[in-house]
DNA sequence: CGCATCACTTAGGAGTTGTTAA
DNA sequence: TTAACAACTCCTAAGTGATGCG
């Protein structure tokens, strides 16, 4: 619980709003924007929020009798608490997870813990347990969904409208604004990314008696399920969350919150890239400051001038130090260790070679060569000197100081800052490179996907190969000799025609003009199958739509489609372009990040 | 100062839906 | 009409960074 007096405090600041939203409305527009800029993460987030509170996963339906649990190829029937978690392990059987021992384990033990007494008695062995059965229930149950015939699905789909339409909208300022998630999260399986010590810990059910709820003063209070109580109902306007709760796993929050579709998202999206397009005006002398740092005499300031330079170049996280054995072993910039790095005096004929390998968010891959300045590589070479393979590399250094740092070159940066700018700006420049105004439409679309496609190797967007994927690109391929061997067949039956033409005279010139639009067509469709082959091969482990969501600004995007003419469906889906709807009318064709 | 807490953005995989070609 | 596949949405985990606190 907040102290009194911050609890009168902020009460009293949640009067400030209409004062701050008078003063904006009274300027102009363009003080209007500039209010807006320095307001986002200033305390007030909104006037007015009502919402009908979040949606509660329906109780646990228990197995119908047909389905069997086995211990020790003996068939239990588990009591109700047991049964549930039990189905919740049942339903991943396919997934690998299951296979791991830290998931086994951890499931293992909290299962126990819901089982009675004397199922815990029998029950002292995950691989004596059969859940076959159960996971061939919820596999049949899916199938029945999908094979349902049109009507029944017409009408899930409108029972689904219909608590979207009840629970996933709010109204917030005015505005009925949509909900990101509504609906809260299921009890289910931890299933942490990489080797994540926690993997498999029971993620309880939450309860309404879990959630505080956070409205207007004025609005109506949400109505809690029948014979429940939230935790605690508040008016905060100082925070953009509708509802929050603990989770059981890392005892951290979590948060219901608006929908990327809504204004106020939309308001941050957009603040959010112009710190980014300030560090445009910045960027050359902070990139001379830190080139002048690698010479200090301060161990701390070359530490902080290597690590922006490896933030600036390399577009690596901040890297802010994580709890030991509650998380998976991930690091950043900053919590890099001896270990990740390799220095190569000479490779590959280059000079200077830093090798940078570890697990990033995610547990996400990191595996890098570049070559560095004379100086860099000769202060990575201090940093390392007598030190272990687990120490820090840059132990004189911490995220909060290099943020500071960049704070005092510019209000509002962070590190995280030249991410979304080196990101943004590289799109802009491949576009430019990549665009030609004569190019077909398709042609143009796919210089649009090189482009993203190096920011997201830039940024380390990656993903797992699709588990289809040699399949496919072997029907591709197919699809492509087949086409080859069409073109080439055409090819000879225009000659052929040419050649009867000049034979027999005038008689038969429209079947070669037909054959020749023919060709024309077989090669065009010839052409896209490469074109999709090639990039089909240079995605595969990359995932462009991180990119795209987080790092582009869309006003560039907006701007490329207007001036070269391509239809903005073909670059934003519809989720998308409600995502960025603010950015529309703020991107002529001109605009410039 | 250094650690904890909180609120927000960023992230990849699973699952669903839509499209296309057979 | 259907199956295969690609595209997209949903889900929620995992980061960042501001602020609070001892």
């Amino acid at each position: 619980m907040l102290p009194l007096w911050l609890r009168v405090l902020r009460r009293c600041l949640q009067h400030v709003p209409r004062r701050v939203a008078c003063r904006q409305a009274s300027q102009g527009a363009k003080a209007d924007r500039a209010g807006w800029e320095g307001n986002v993460q200033n305390i007030v987030k909104w006037r007015q929020l009502e919402h009908r509170g979040p949606y509660f996963t329906p109780a646990y339906e228990p197995l119908p009798d047909s389905v069997h649990f086995f211990y020790d190829g003996k068939p239990v029937k588990l009591s109700l608490a047991a049964e549930e978690v039990a189905t919740l392990y049942g339903k991943m059987l396919h997934l690998e997870c299951t296979t791991k021992e830290v998931f086994r384990r951890n499931f293992f033990s909290d299962w126990r813990k819901e089982m009675t007494a004397e199922e815990r008695e029998l029950i002292t062995r995950l691989d004596k347990c059969d859940f076959a059965e159960i996971h061939k229930h919820f596999v049949e149950r899916a199938e029945a969904r999908r094979s349902l015939p049109k009507e029944q699905k017409q009408k899930l789909k409108e029972e689904a409208e219909k608590l979207q339409q009840e629970f996933g909208y709010c109204i917030l300022d005015g505005h009925r604004e949509k909900i990101g998630n509504f609906k809260m999260e299921p009890p289910g399986l931890f299933r942490g990314r990489g080797e994540h010590p926690k993997m498999g810990v029971l993620k309880r059910r939450v309860r309404p008696e879990d959630v505080i709820i956070n409205c207007g003063r004025d609005s109506k209070i949400p109505e809690p399920p029948a014979g429940h109580q939230w935790k605690e109902v508040r008016s905060d306007n100082t925070v953009t969350w509708l509802a929050a709760w603990m989770e059981n796993i890392q005892n951290t929050f979590k948060y219901v919150m608006l929908n990327p579709s809504s204004k106020l998202k939309g308001e941050m999206d957009w603040h959010k890239y112009e710190v980014a397009r300030r560090l445009r005006r910045v960027v050359d002398k902070i990139r001379a400051q830190y080139r002048a740092d690698w010479e200090s005499p301060e161990t701390k300031k070359r530490q902080l001038a290597v690590a922006l330079y490896f933030i600036d170049k390399l577009a690596l996280r901040t890297g802010n130090e994580k709890e030991e054995g509650e998380t998976a072993d991930t690091v950043g910039c900053c919590s890099l260790r001896v270990e990740h790095v390799r220095l190569h005096e000479k490779a590959d004929g280059q000079e200077h070679i830093v090798e940078l390998v570890f697990l990033g968010k995610d547990s996400i891959r990191y595996n890098n060569r570049v070559t560095v300045e004379k100086l860099v590589f000769q202060n990575l070479q201090h940093f390392m000197e007598d030190k272990d393979p687990g120490d820090n590399l840059f132990d004189a250094l911490s995220t909060a100081s290099l943020n500071k740092h960049l704070q005092d070159s510019m209000e509002g940066l962070t590190a995280k800052v030249f991410r979304t700018y080196n990101a943004s700006v590289t799109l802009q420049e491949q576009l430019r490179a990549l665009t030609r105004a004569e190019d077909s439409l398709t042609s143009k679309i796919s210089a649009y996907n090189r482009a993203n496609r190096a920011v997201a190797i830039l940024c380390n967007h990656r993903r797992a190969i699709p588990k289809t994927f040699e399949k496919s690109m072997q029907k591709l391929q197919e699809k492509i000799e087949i086409k080859e061997a069409q073109v080439t067949e055409a090819q000879a039956e225009l000659e052929r025609a040419k050649a009867d033409l000049r034979t027999h005279g005038e008689s038969k010139s429209k079947s070669l003009l037909q054959k020749q639009q023919r060709l024309l067509k077989l090669e065009g469709q010839l052409a896209r199958l490469r074109a999709k082959a090639t990039d089909k091969e240079e995605n595969k482990q990359v995932a462009l739509g991180t990119a795209k969501l987080n790092y582009l600004d869309p006003r560039i995007s907006i701007a490329w489609c207007k001036r070269f003419g391509v239809p903005i469906e073909k670059i934003y889906s519809k989720t998308q372009r409600e995502r960025f709807a603010w950015a529309f009318d703020r991107a002529g064709e001109d605009f410039e990040f």
